[in-house]
DNA sequence: GGAATTTGACCACT
DNA sequence: AGTGGTCAAATTCC
């Protein structure tokens, strides 16, 4: 069974058409928790919009859930076998939220967005951590100005940090790395505390960043971030 | 008409 | 046997 699963119903495409159907049905399923590469958890309260394209392949009841949970996988999984796929979870209805988990890590190079500006502006924090942090990423339009994005008052605040490419991301002094998981991804906060071996709650900002020291995943004020 | 979504089926895992 | 992750045909959308 375990030759059949890996990779095996793209293959059974380009077999005689009388073989392929009945090799398909077969195949049903058989991907199945297969999860063995570290997660990332995010509740937010919107529909995250991530920066990747997403291809919805599934929905399903969750048992002891009013929401059905949706299953994404990256819409370049099979034109560049990017591996990343997402669950989507409606988790409370007023106000929303909704828990997002992510696996595996993007390999294609086909962000949509094509940077993000992060604001770290919680009041509870102390003065050093109200720091705005431009992240860039690698593809960036000739013409974006991520500044522009930033409130009038906050843009002597706006720090640059270096191109994915060009240079590493070495957190201030404020930050604590707390989190770093199995794979190339570590998180950094300006306070989090560790609710259990796996799940830490942010009191201010997190950013999560991959071995190419761009934003995989951003938690803010109360969310949860768990490896 | 092609791409994206929906939905029932299949099956690994517990 | 129940649950949840994925496939793929059917349907919808653009």
């Amino acid at each position: 069974m375990d030759s059949l699963c890996s990779d095996g119903y793209r293959k059974s495409e380009d077999s005689g058409e009388s073989f392929k159907t009945s090799v398909r049905k077969d195949r049903r399923g058989c991907y199945k928790r297969r999860r063995t590469s570290e997660t990332r958890i995010k509740e937010t309260s919107s529909w995250i919009d991530d920066g990747h394209a997403w291809r919805k392949y599934g929905q399903k009841p969750i048992l002891n859930s009013p929401h059905p949970r949706s299953y994404f996988r990256c819409t370049h999984k099979f034109e560049q076998g990017c591996p990343a796929t997402k669950h989507v979870q409606k988790i409370r209805e007023d106000p929303p939220k909704y828990r997002t988990t992510y696996f595996d890590h993007h390999t294609c190079r086909n962000l949509y967005k094509s940077s993000e500006v992060i604001i770290m502006d919680h009041t509870a924090g102390n003065n050093s951590s109200n720091t705005i942090w431009n992240f860039q990423s690698q593809i960036e339009p000739d013409n974006y100005e991520p500044k522009d994005q930033v409130k009038e008052e906050n843009k002597e605040r706006v720090q640059d940090l270096p191109n994915n490419k060009s240079g590493s991301f070495i957190p201030p002094d404020h930050f604590t790395t707390f989190g770093q998981t199995s794979g190339p991804l570590t998180a950094f906060s300006s306070g989090s505390d560790v609710i259990s071996s796996d799940v830490y709650s942010c009191t201010a900002s997190t950013h999560s960043m991959d071995m190419d020291n761009m934003i995989v995943g951003t938690v803010f004020d109360d969310d949860f971030l768990e490896y």
